[in-house]
DNA sequence: TTCCGGTCTTGATCTGTATCAAAGATGATT
DNA sequence: AATCATCTTTGATACAGATCAAGACCGGAA
């Protein structure tokens, strides 16, 4: 659900019939039209990487469309992604210089970008934009700690249907679909993509999805089109607590 | 290293030689002044639950000395360890009513609270402390980020190996100690407590560590009081990029 | 000193997932 | 329509770590 004062653009803001919000709606009006002279749009194809780890980061920005993924790469190319940036999902980090991961663009991708010295100083005398970029990263740090418990004690098929209520969620918030009937969106990921957010192997990934499948909690069209008939049971196969509060 | 404009309180707070950092070095004195109304200290014992995951909120804090931790347990018992919380480490969140894990005093852990609501309406007059409670939560998010790879693409060994680099680490900046010749620390965390940061369970644990020993990387007097002859072996154990950067 | 509860180690065996291998879809290009 | 590259599925086998089980250690209490 956009929230009036939020940080992150919209899907409209390509061709800005909302772009004073494109910051933050509660700015006031001459801080918004200096907005303009730092802001610009950025167009990735697919599997591009937007930045490579290490890189001087001179901008920050938000996902317009697209999907990308934050990732990280040990020397024996052993690779965990830690982050799935969505629209309206906020990359970069004010305050460091360099990126800390990769992001690859999954889709194309638009991202609407902020050059960062001028951001930085934006958000120094415009305190909600820190206050209001603070929620986001708690929110993220929640998001982050919440996969920690999938990476570190769930079995492959939970795993998997953690997943799947994942993106079922996210793309439910961002079309104002929902959650109590059937659910259907396609899948932004490739198997090996699901196995590196997952720590899995792809060929696990595919077993365990043919397996969900077969017991009825899904149903494919494609590869990529997913049916979800019930969202409880998924949750339920991913071991989440029961009580529906996700639904909500 | 704790800097001139650190958010957390610092290990001699008790005591409040220096409280007026306590908060932010930057404040003006009027607002250090009001803080006192709002500061308490809490006293809890090895094994105490600080908080329930679920329970109101109604403070934050940081903690003085003592270690605790951050816990998702699910309903069948498996429990994975989301975050360590060590002596100048900030805990709570601003802006949300009821906490999302649990915290639990591992040994004698000494807090020092601010009331929330008087909090939150300071940290929206002084922009600072939005700011830096910022920067603290990217530094938390950048680490459970580096934690997911840890749970999702390491080994047994290498994730032992990793979480002893980050408790000598952290040992070493609180107690301005090096890294660059042998290093010494004691083990906060008993196997089992190990296992649930880690993902393992508490016999692999205990076997890595007698092989880390055999093999000279790790040398131990008792269960818990640790030698690392070597820093950079360890970090090669971890699986780290081998450029030393940890060491800096 | 002995007892005792909690913690830790070590061994034997089991199992979930990785690994290795091959073939089946799918969609783009010619 | 045929070719090709990429993605996906499925099967056979191997292995890291879990599980089950038994003791060893260690500090505190009596």
């Amino acid at each position: 659900m956009l929230k009036e004062d939020h940080l992150s653009v919209t899907q409209d803001c390509n061709d800005c019939p909302i772009r004073h919000r494109a910051v933050c709606a509660r700015c006031e009006t001459d801080e918004l039209e200096r907005l303009e002279d730092i802001k610009y749009y950025r167009r990735f194809e697919a599997g591009q990487t937007v930045i490579w780890s290490g890189d001087r980061m001179d901008f920050v920005g938000s996902v317009v469309s697209g999907i990308a993924t934050l990732t990280q790469t040990m020397e024996d190319g052993r690779t965990q992604m830690v982050g799935l940036l969505l629209p309206s999902d906020f990359v970069g980090r004010p305050g460091r210089s360099t990126a800390a991961y990769d992001v690859v663009a999954t889709t194309d991708v638009v991202m609407c970008c902020f050059r960062k010295a001028p951001f930085e100083d934006l958000m120094e005398r415009t305190p909600h934009i820190a206050q209001r970029l603070l929620q986001m990263t708690l929110d993220e740090l929640d998001a982050a700690r919440e996969w920690m418990l999938v990476l570190g004690r769930k079995t492959a098929r939970e795993k998997i249907a953690s997943l799947l209520s994942i993106i079922a969620r996210r793309d439910a918030t961002l079309n104002m679909g929902r959650l109590d009937g059937p659910v259907t969106f396609d899948l932004p990921l490739t198997r090996e993509a699901m196995a590196d957010y997952l720590g899995l192997t792809l060929e696990t990934v595919s077993r365990q999805v043919s397996a969900l499948k077969k017991d009825g909690i899904i149903t494919l069209e494609g590869k990529r089109h997913v049916t979800v008939p019930d969202m409880t049971l998924l949750l339920e196969e991913a071991g989440d607590d029961t009580d529906g509060g996700m639904l909500v």
